[in-house]
DNA sequence: TTGATATTTGACCGATTGGTAAAAGCTTAC
DNA sequence: GTAAGCTTTTACCAATCGGTCAAATATCAA
């Protein structure tokens, strides 16, 4: 009866079906309106399903967009976990770069959750950011004060410097209809290379690599 | 009896003092939570009046989120407009870098009044970013085109160097809670001037300047 | 002081909101 | 095939939504 904590213990196919249609469609919606604006109707029409039979998967509006953030948290963490240490700062960073945009142009809808949430306060996931986001963060400042005091980057605040390689590649996901509205609608195939060149050239120079 | 358009042609004192009123109570709620996620009711009670008296100054919800988008959008393109041709690269673009990071700094609401209504795909501005906006910036991409050409900066896709400047600058203002859950609330004092540093050099750096 | 006009209020409207109750229909292991 | 449990639906709820209306009240020029 209740599925998320059945007898069995083990999830049917019909919720694990149902759950992630759900998850998409919600992501549509809050992505497009936020938390308040998204209503359960409308993410129950785009699930193809009716409001009860939505809240028979997920108890409240709440708990689905808490589970949204959850699994988004962590791949929106990834690149950056993958920034390793050992490697040489040019390749690191330029690969760095190049996946967060790469997340930019393939989960958008992703990004746009995320900012509606941060910039509507982050009241749904303030414990995120100061626990696992903050540490991970700490941890990759560090590897970047290594790599100036190794002289291999210039002298830069490592914590702006992540700022502003999040902000730059996001901006293409999170304020795409401004991009949009200002390129025009052609040059759509070659603008993700284009921003690409633009970003690796400005953070190499910047830093002064090559 | 309507305000707006009244025999008189003149505004009365009480206008005046209670659109004002409303509209900065609506720069909260809206910067908030978007046009959807807000409510009549919650602005009203921040004016610090009735609904049907918020609603006699101003007809419908969309016609104060339309009063503020049209202010905003003319003060955020401000800073762009100043933008000389006839001045040097240097200084031309470390101060736009300043002043959008100073908007950011001080005017947070209405950068997320305005990022609210680009990430939930602008539907209430579309005109403005399809007509003055891009008017604007092609403008100015033709200027830096030109201290291109001059040999002045470094060769680059003047479009997305400002949406770069515009991003970083902003991520401030919109993002300010995560900026604050990594930076922790100490340094408040220094954090601007740290952004702002950081930024100059990256730019400056980044175009081969100086 | 008065009358015209500008402002404010309380009571109300239909639609939509998030969510519930209970029963009907469906799967699946046996 | 059947019974137990899983899924879906219909009908419904109180609260809130954007907005209206008419009456009451405040302001101000003459």
């Amino acid at each position: 009866m209740i599925p998320r904590a059945a007898k069995t213990q083990r999830r049917t196919r019909i919720q694990e079906e149902k759950e992630e249609k759900i998850l998409q469609a919600a992501l549509d919606v809050f992505s497009a309106y936020g938390f308040r604006g998204a209503t359960i109707d409308q993410i129950a029409e785009a699930a193809g399903m009716s409001k009860p039979n939505l809240l028979y998967y997920f108890r409240t509006k709440e708990a689905i967009h808490r589970a949204l953030l959850d699994r988004m948290l962590f791949t929106w963490l990834e690149p950056l976990q993958a920034f390793d240490s050992e490697g040489n700062p040019e390749t690191e960073i330029r690969s760095y770069i190049r996946r967060k945009l790469e997340m930019s142009r393939d989960y958008p809808r992703e990004s746009r959750l995320f900012a509606n949430e941060i910039i509507q306060g982050a009241q749904h996931i303030e414990d995120g950011l100061k626990g696992p986001l903050k540490e991970l963060v700490d941890e990759k400042a560090e590897v970047i004060r290594a790599w100036i005091k190794a002289g291999k980057i210039a002298k830069c605040d490592p914590y702006h410097l992540i700022f502003s390689i999040w902000s730059t590649t996001q901006h293409y996901a999170d304020f795409d209809v401004q991009v949009q509205a200002v390129l025009g609608d052609k040059s759509g195939e070659g603008r993700f290379e284009d921003a690409a060149r633009f970003l690796e050239d400005l953070f190499m120079r910047g830093l002064g690599i090559k």
